[in-house]
DNA sequence: GATTTTTCCTGTCATATGACAGGAAATTAA
DNA sequence: TTAATTTCCTGTCATATGACAGGAAAAATC
């Protein structure tokens, strides 16, 4: 059992040696193929993951039934759709695996009997919250404040597998372009 | 006091009356007028308030110096910036009355105890914060899928209020465009 | 209530990006 | 290996929005 990988996702210092080690033990090591899907519209979430390796994307449909990729989920980042895992209603996003991969598995009962006995967990769970609602509040802002061509370079810079792993057309629709355009961008960059 | 306001927003199966009551007395009255800060960039959050009556700003300044509005806190609202209050981390935005007003103030400390005291309070929190990210998410869709007239009239049906009580411009950037351009929008859904 | 400041509107011009379509390249399936 | 499918690139043309500037209107301040 890889402690270091749980350690570096479970990370706060309220989180015990004994904590953590109770917090692992819920989790379950999966082993998924590129396609496998882990989570669709429509359906309630019951788990979450942690990725070991691979990359998932997460979608939505827009009114025209184009797909939207909101995020990609990679190495050691948690694989999970909050609104309907917390709220128990049903999601209106899709995760599905652009590669193989390992993934640990948690479910939510698992999951809740560990928040509500381990403090630790759950001030690692709210700064965690804390931190995916300011990413996404920055991703709003960096959509009408920075050129698509920057919001690309920065993806290339921050997050560089995904451009490795992931279709194209994919990284377009996440930063909030068209295919074509990305394409555009991409030429452009080539030159320099 | 006003326990049906604390009701509507402390609004969770598992908190109890009495739990409730125990959440309303940690709370103080304040009357706020138009300018008064509540949050300043580089501070770090100690607190959050209940809005009861009044408008709200919250704003990041851009590489430029532009300020950008991020939201709008209004009555029967939560403002608050979950990012510094959570992480014990200064903020990076503002937030500023837009109008005259009444809210209820609670201290990070007696959130704390009460966070980890009450089961119900735990829900809640979560769910709030679950909601509170699906929106943002949302908003980041809506940016670069509908029109800034769509985004604008759906503003006007979604919260009339702010556009009442903000300066129009803030609302152009809290849209994602210029005031220019949302101008040439409210002049264009005059005519029709 | 007069002055200053802020807010809002409008004109012109520039440009980033979208829509659409066709073909090349790469990947997957048979 | 060949065929089928998906991905990616590129061309042309259209358009929403931005940048900038000036003035009218409204609000705040004295």
């Amino acid at each position: 059992m890889n402690v270091d990988f749980f350690q570096s996702i479970y990370n706060h210092p309220l989180i015990s040696k004994i904590d953590l080690k109770d917090i692992i033990s819920e989790h379950q090591k999966i082993r998924f193929s590129k396609g496998t899907v882990f989570l669709e519209n429509g359906k309630m979430a019951n788990e979450y993951y942690l990725i070991e390796s691979g990359l998932l994307r997460a979608f939505v449909h827009d009114l025209n039934g184009n797909e939207i990729t909101t995020d990609f989920h990679g190495e050691n980042e948690i694989s999970i759709e909050v609104s309907s895992l917390f709220q128990r209603i049903p999601t209106n996003e899709n995760i599905v695996a652009l590669t193989n991969g390992v993934a640990w598995k948690i479910e939510f009962q698992s999951f809740q009997e560990l928040f509500h006995k381990i403090e630790g967990l759950r001030e690692w769970g709210r700064a965690w919250m804390s931190k995916q609602l300011f990413s996404s509040k920055q991703r709003s802002i960096d959509i009408h404040t920075k050129s698509a061509t920057e919001r690309y370079l920065n993806l290339i810079k921050d997050k560089p597998k995904i451009i490795q792993q992931s279709p194209i057309k994919h990284v377009a629709s996440y930063l909030g372009i068209t295919d074509t355009s990305l394409s555009r961008i991409r030429k452009e960059i080539r030159s320099d």
